[in-house]
DNA sequence: TAAACTTACGGGGAGCGTAACGATA
DNA sequence: TATCGTTACGCTCCCCGTAAGTTTA
C-alpha cells in the first residue's frame, strides 16, 4: 500500500524504489500482487514512468486516509 | 499484538486462543515472539493461567491504545 | 546506450495448525 | 484425569534481493 501511493506520488516505479530503499523489482512485484489482490489495474505503464488509472486516483486517496492513520 | 492484549486481558493463553478464535499453541508462539523481539517477558505463567509482568502491564495499556487506532 | 518495467528464482520472517509432551491441581 | 502452557514439525503467504530479459526514447 505504501508501495502503491509512493508509485503514484512519485510517478514511476524506479523513483518509487529509490523513496522506499528497496528495489525497483520488489515494487513491481508489489504493485503486482495488490492490482492482481483487488482484480484492477492500477496505473499504467510506460517507459516513461506510470500513470495512474481511474480506479488507481480512487484508491490513492483512500490509501492515503488509511496510511495517515497508521 | 492482539493475542497479547486477549491473553492479558482473558488471563490465559488458552481463554486468549479461544476468543481470538485460533489454536492455543499458536498464541504461545506469537507471546514468545513478541518476548523475544521486545527482549522482556510480559507475563508469567503458571497453571492457572497467566498474570502479567509489570513490563506487561506497561505495554497493555500501550497496546491497547495502538488497536484502537487500528 | 540508458532508463524504464517485467520475469524468474530463491531466501527469510510471520502466523497458523496438528500432534505430542510436560506440569500442576 | 483435566486443564494449563510448551515444543516440534511443516505449511502458506508476504516481502524482499539478485540476475537476466524486454521495451522505448
Amino acid at each position: 500500500m505504501r508501495a502503491f501511493v509512493a508509485v503514484v506520488e512519485e510517478g514511476g516505479l524506479s523513483a518509487a524504489a529509490r523513496r522506499l530503499h528497496v528495489s525497483q523489482p520488489a515494487v513491481s512485484q508489489t504493485m503486482q500482487a495488490l492490482e492482481r489482490q483487488l482484480g484492477v489495474q492500477l496505473v499504467v505503464r510506460s517507459s516513461a514512468g506510470v500513470r495512474p488509472t481511474e480506479a488507481g486516483a480512487t484508491l490513492l486517496t483512500e490509501a492515503r486516509a488509511v496510511l495517515a492513520r497508521c
